[in-house]
DNA sequence: GAGCACTGC
């Protein structure tokens, strides 16, 4: 870097500990972890760490009722345990479930396993995630995602379709899985107090931190598998770096300026808008570099970026080029890219986390922890030895903590609770889970399903109502909306709003077009709020058949608009099982707006005289969101899906309603809260 | 004046 006056801290790093050390004595663990293609899939299978160990592991498999099994990366056990057992005869009586937390990798790995059996995917293997069933009444291998096989348990509590089921990537301990592992645990005993055909589980984890996973279930064996990780060398700073932005620029330069240029980079970094930052600012740099420094391709990737954009990060860089990725945790898991030799980690991350008394996500930059810092430093040893840049200090990484909080004890457990029951577990408030969520965080869930008459009391015991009952089948997340539209006959339109809230984000913002899309956004955009808005643009987006032109010269991202429209045809099902009117109340939006007030009231706010908002079910003082089209508006009363807080605590997605809408919708309720304003 | 990452009906 030119002209910097302060030693760079890549020059202050010293050498950590090789966490994955190289045993000289294995040579299988240098092997590419690809199977190289014209190795046959037979030979490639046996090459597999996991298959020297199969003897013993199916002898402890046959025997065991619950197994843990941690593997690293490239151990192989995803694609063989479940081969390894239907070989062998174990569960033949029913199906091999496996389930995965992403759908992609449900996916793929049913698509590998086939090859591998050379049957046609959908026969003996084959997937279930939403939207998508590829399996027949010939499969015995089935992978899912923990979603998935959760919505099936409602059906079927004791999952008597299957013989075994293996939880994978548990160590990332997703609310799904968490959740999955009291209903496999519960299913297991209850089917053997039946005498039912038992349940086998596995758990299979990357991390080597599972007492808590055998302790829960009932003590089981944890059984080691090796893996295919390659040495990786963990440089530290010598001291905290009070700006982890500026020491990650730095040391970007220091190794694009040493090291060979055809080893990429990738840096963990918290969010969208830093990354675009950071990205500027190397461009810049990069163009004024002394002779002899090679050129060097930024590319940021985030979950937001359009698909195309995001494919950006696998197309190799042109040779005597360097690539650089600037990305968020996304690179963590779900991402995989090749050809990384560095990582530099800023130690931090954005998450977040859940205030049970205020009701309240806070969205906050925070530090990893300890298992997060490895999982990131392993993206640099996939094909290679690789180097990890810690831009914090060994004493720093030592007082993190060991392992992220899982996510059932930082969120909203009213979706949670509502399903549990759904699933006919009597005592919700005690649920066997592995990491229990604080006891107030249970309590303001099933207060908050009171409110909404999904559940109700009976001597201490709560139980679905009919509501609740039609709520479990119909939103994950418990809300009224879609039941209450039929009386407004509006519900296709709310179909369509509860479809586009339920992904991420329709639209697309790329910062450095902020005029332009502004301007593309303005036709669409209505006075009314961000739910019309959107119903805007969805509806635009069915009049051009979702054309891909007209959703990048409308900054929309047609990936999750595509999502839309089947979360729509799905809602629709149910809605038609549910004997719900479907029904479009036209240019009548009144009536659209009537329906969320109702079903929203709790997530109402006033406007109060000094221009702020105060939510009216916690007292909160709250803002609107600067995303939002009602930002420069000063409405009397609105309603919003959300509250999060970061800088601030901001409403998003917001809709404008009428006062006297929402003291209809809950009189009693409304009496109680306003009055509270006044005195 | 601002948007970590997944998943399911």
């Amino acid at each position: 870097m030119p002209h910097d006056p302060d030693p760079p801290p890549a020059k202050k790093f010293k050498p950590g500990s090789v966490f994955f050390r190289l045993d000289k004595n294995k040579p299988g663990m240098l092997l590419p972890r690809k199977g190289n293609a014209t190795t046959p899939i037979d030979v490639q299978r046996k090459q597999l760490p996991i298959y020297q160990a199969k003897p013993q592991l199916l002898n402890q498999l046959r025997q065991l009722h619950n197994a843990i099994l941690i593997g690293e990366t490239g151990s192989g056990k995803t694609t063989q345990i479940p081969q390894y057992l239907y070989e062998a005869g174990i569960g033949r009586q029913g199906i091999i479930a496996i389930t995965q937390p992403r759908r992609v990798a449900a996916i793929s790995l049913a698509g590998r396993v086939a090859e591998e059996k050379r049957t046609q995917l959908g026969k003996l293997v084959g997937y279930t995630v939403r939207f998508e069933d590829v399996t027949s009444s010939e499969t015995k291998m089935k992978f899912m995602t923990d979603g998935m096989l959760l919505r099936e348990a409602i059906g079927d509590p004791l999952l008597l379709r299957y013989t075994v089921v293996v939880l994978d990537e548990a160590h990332e301990r997703t609310v799904h899985t968490d959740v999955l592992f009291g209903v496999v645990k519960t299913a297991q005993r209850r089917r053997r107090e039946l005498n039912k055909i038992p349940l086998k589980v596995i758990v299979m984890s990357a991390t080597m931190d599972v007492d808590l996973f055998s302790e829960y279930f009932n003590k089981s064996p944890v059984l080691y598998l090796e893996g295919r990780q390659h040495p990786i060398q963990i440089y530290y700073t010598k001291q905290p770096q009070s700006d982890y932005l500026q020491a990650a620029l730095v040391s970007i330069f220091q190794i694009h300026q040493e090291a060979p240029p055809s080893h990429d980079i990738l840096v963990f970094m918290t969010g969208q808008e830093e990354i675009e930052a950071l990205a500027r600012t190397c461009r810049d740099i990069a163009k004024h570099l002394p002779d002899g420094c090679g050129p060097m391709v930024v590319i940021p990737l985030y979950a937001s970026l359009p698909p195309a954009q995001q494919l950006r990060v696998f197309q190799p860089a042109p040779k005597g080029c360097r690539k650089v990725i600037l990305s968020t945790n996304i690179a963590e898991t779900s991402v995989t890219i090749s050809g990384i030799k560095y990582v530099i980690d800023t130690g931090m991350v954005k998450a977040k986390r859940f205030n049970p008394d205020s009701g309240l996500e806070v969205l906050a930059v925070q530090r990893v922890s300890k298992a997060q810092a490895w999982q990131r430093a392993g993206r640099a040893g996939r094909e290679d030895s690789g180097s990890c840049y810690r831009l914090y200090t060994e004493q720093e990484f030592n007082s993190l903590i060991p392992m992220t909080v899982p996510e059932i004890q930082r969120c909203n457990l009213a979706g949670v609770m509502l399903q549990l029951m759904a699933l006919g577990i009597q005592d919700v408030i005690n649920f066997d889970f592995m990491s229990k969520p604080s006891p107030e965080a249970v309590r303001s869930a099933v207060e908050h399903l009171e409110l909404l008459g999904a559940v109700e009391r009976k001597e201490g015991q709560v139980s679905l109502t009919a509501l609740g009952k039609k709520m479990a089948t119909c939103c994950p997340q418990p809300h009224m909306t879609i039941l209450l539209s039929p009386d407004y006959s509006c519900s296709e339109e709310i179909l369509s709003i509860v479809s586009l809230l339920s992904v991420d984000t329709v639209l697309y913002n790329p910062p450095a077009r902020r005029e332009e899309v502004l301007a593309a956004r303005k036709k669409f955009t209505s006075s009314e709020g961000d739910h019309m808005t959107l119903l805007n643009i969805y509806r635009a987006f069915k009049k051009v058949s979702g054309n891909k032109e007209w959703c990048r010269e409308n900054f929309v991202n047609s990936r999750n608009m595509g999502l839309v429209k089947e979360v729509q045809a799905q809602l629709k099902e149910i809605c038609l099982k549910l004997n719900l009117k479907l029904e479009s109340c036209g240019a009548d939006t009144g009536n659209v707006r009537r329906c969320l007030a109702h079903g929203m009231f709790v997530n109402a706010a006033e406007l109060q005289p000094d221009g702020s908002y105060l939510a009216l079910d916690t007292h909160q003082s709250v803002a609107i969101h600067p995303s939002s089209v009602l930002f420069q508006a000063k409405p009397a009363y609105v309603v919003f899906n959300e509250l999060l807080h970061t800088s601030r605590c901001y409403m998003r997605d917001l809709c404008l309603v009428d006062a006297d809408w929402l003291l209809d919708a809950a009189p009693e309720y409304f009496g109680r809260k306003l009055h509270l304003t006044k005195s």
